[in-house]
DNA sequence: CGCTTGATTGATGCCATTCAACATGGGTGG
DNA sequence: CCACCCATGTTGAATGGCATCAATCAAGCG
C-alpha cells in the first residue's frame, strides 16, 4: 500500500533549471495543445519570462498534498500522477497527467493532492502568484485554462464511476481499454504501460495482487497477452469491452 | 439498484419558467455567492435576460447524461444531484449541489451527467449557447467560472480517496461529517438529510443495506443518534472523526 | 553470484453484497 | 379516524469477492 515513499525526492529547483529561452517557445513540442496556445507571439514571450524549464526524474515528487501552492506548470514531456492518501498510508491516484497538460491549483492557497513524476519528465514551471496576475490579464489564457478544468472535471467525475460501482474485473478491463486508446501501441501492437502494477492498483482502488490475479485470468482467457513486465497486448477488445460493462 | 426511475420525468420547460425580471437579481438569494457575484449591475442585468427563473418539483431531473448541452443554470434554492449510470443501471453520485452552485457544462456539446432535483428546486437557467457567449465577452464571470469549477475539481478529487480506499466505516462517518459542515442543525442538534438511504449508498459506493448498517452500529455505539427516517444528530464528532480516518 | 525489487500465485479470513423477511410510517380513501 | 397500502428502511443469514498474509518466481544490478 505504501508508494516508493524512499524514491520520491523533493525536486529542489534544480540545477537543471533554466529560464525559458525566449524563443524557446517557437520550438516547444506543446505550444499547440497546452493553455498557452491562444496567445499572441507577444504575450507567450512575456509568459515564458515568468516560467523556467525543470527536468525531473521518475519518482521525484513536484508539489505535495497539503503545502502552499506556489508553483504550477505545464507538462513538456513525460507522464506524472496526481495522489491523495489517508493519514495511515492508503493511496489513491486521482489523475494522470501527459505532455501539454496543465498542473498545479492556480487561484488558491494549497496543492490540493502530490504531483509526482512515473517517467522522466520535462515541465515549463511558473511561480503561481505571477502566473495568476498573468492570467488574470489574458482572457485567452483562462479561457484555455477553464476549459481544461472542465474536462479534467468531466474526466474525473466519470472514473468516480468505476471507483464506487464497478468490480474488479470491470475496473482493469476498463484500465486496459483507456491506455489502448492513450498510448499508441508499437508493430506488435504491443503498449508499454507506463505504470507499476502498484500504480495501478492505486488508481483502480484495488489491490497489487488483485491486479495481478486480473491480468492472470485475462491473459489465461485469450482477451489479452502479456510481454515483460510493462507491456500488454489488447488481443480481443471486444471482450474487453464487454467486461468492462460487466457482461 | 435502481433510482426512482419512475419518479423522474422530464422538466419540459416547465410553464413556470419565466424571464427573470431585470430587476429580480437585486433579491435574489444567491447575488452575493454565484458566479454573477463579480458582474457590474449592468452586466448583471444583461446576463438575466439571457435567463429565466424555472421550478422543479424533488425528483425531476433537468439534464441526462449523453444529451446535447443546450442549458446551463445557476441553483437559487434546494438540492441537487449529479450522477452517471452504468449500462445496467448501477449509479454512482459524482455531486451534490447546493444553492448558489452552478450545473451543465459550458463551454461543451455533451452533458457528461445527469442533474436531477432531490429537494423542491428553483433555478436561474440559461441557454448555453448564450451563456458561452456573454462569458466569453465577460473576464469577472469566467473568473468565478473557473474558480468554482477548479474548486470542484478539488472536492472531486478529494471524494475519489473515499471511493476507491475507504471501508464502509469510514464512508459513512465521513459523509455524516460532511453533512454537518453543510446542514445546519435545528435547535435539538438534529440534522435533516436531503437524501434517501439509497441516494447515500449511490454517494458513498455501498448498498442501501450496508448504509443502513453502518447506521445502525454507530448508532448501538453512541455515536449518534436516528430521528424519524432523516434526522440525525451527531452526538460524538471527535469519534466520528477518528472513524473518518480508520482509528 | 547473492541481493533487491517487482510480480505472480496460493491459502485463509473478513467484510460487503446478496437474497430475503420483516418493520415502520406517511399517505389515502372508505 | 382508522385500516390499509406501499414505499422506505431495518435486520438476518449465507455467499463470495477482495484483502491480507505469505511464499515463490523473475529480473536487474552491484
Amino acid at each position: 500500500m505504501d508508494m516508493q515513499i524512499d524514491m520520491a525526492q523533493k525536486a529542489a529547483l534544480p540545477s537543471s533549471a533554466r529560464p525559458c529561452p525566449r524563443q524557446g517557445c517557437d520550438r516547444c513540442d506543446v505550444r499547440t495543445r497546452a493553455i498557452c496556445a491562444d496567445l499572441s507571439d507577444d504575450d507567450r514571450i512575456a509568459l515564458s519570462r515568468i516560467g523556467r524549464r525543470v527536468t525531473l526524474h521518475a519518482g521525484q515528487t513536484v508539489m505535495w498534498e497539503g503545502d502552499d501552492s506556489t508553483v504550477v506548470a505545464n507538462v513538456i514531456e513525460g507522464t506524472l500522477k496526481l495522489a491523495t492518501s489517508t493519514g495511515d498510508g492508503r493511496e489513491q491516484i486521482v489523475g494522470v497527467v501527459y505532455a501539454s497538460d496543465f498542473i498545479g491549483r492556480p487561484f488558491g492557497v494549497r496543492t490540493p493532492h502530490s504531483v509526482t513524476a512515473l517517467t522522466d519528465a520535462r515541465l515549463c514551471l511558473f511561480p503561481r502568484g505571477a502566473f495568476d496576475g498573468f492570467a488574470r490579464d489574458h482572457g485567452a489564457l483562462q479561457h484555455r485554462l477553464l476549459q481544461r478544468t472542465l474536462d479534467d472535471l468531466d474526466r474525473t467525475r466519470d472514473w468516480m464511476l468505476l471507483l464506487g460501482r464497478k468490480a474488479a474485473r470491470e475496473k482493469v478491463a476498463t484500465f486496459l481499454l483507456d491506455m489502448g486508446r492513450r498510448l499508441r501501441p508499437d508493430r506488435d501492437g504491443v503498449i508499454d504501460l507506463p505504470l507499476s502494477r502498484q500504480q495501478i492498483a492505486d488508481i483502480l482502488g484495488i489491490t497489487i495482487e488483485t491486479v495481478s490475479r486480473q491480468f492472470s485470468e485475462l491473459k489465461r482467457q485469450g482477451v489479452i497477452a502479456l510481454v515483460g513486465r510493462r507491456g500488454v497486448r489488447l488481443v480481443d477488445t471486444a471482450m474487453l469491452e464487454d467486461l468492462a460493462e460487466g457482461i
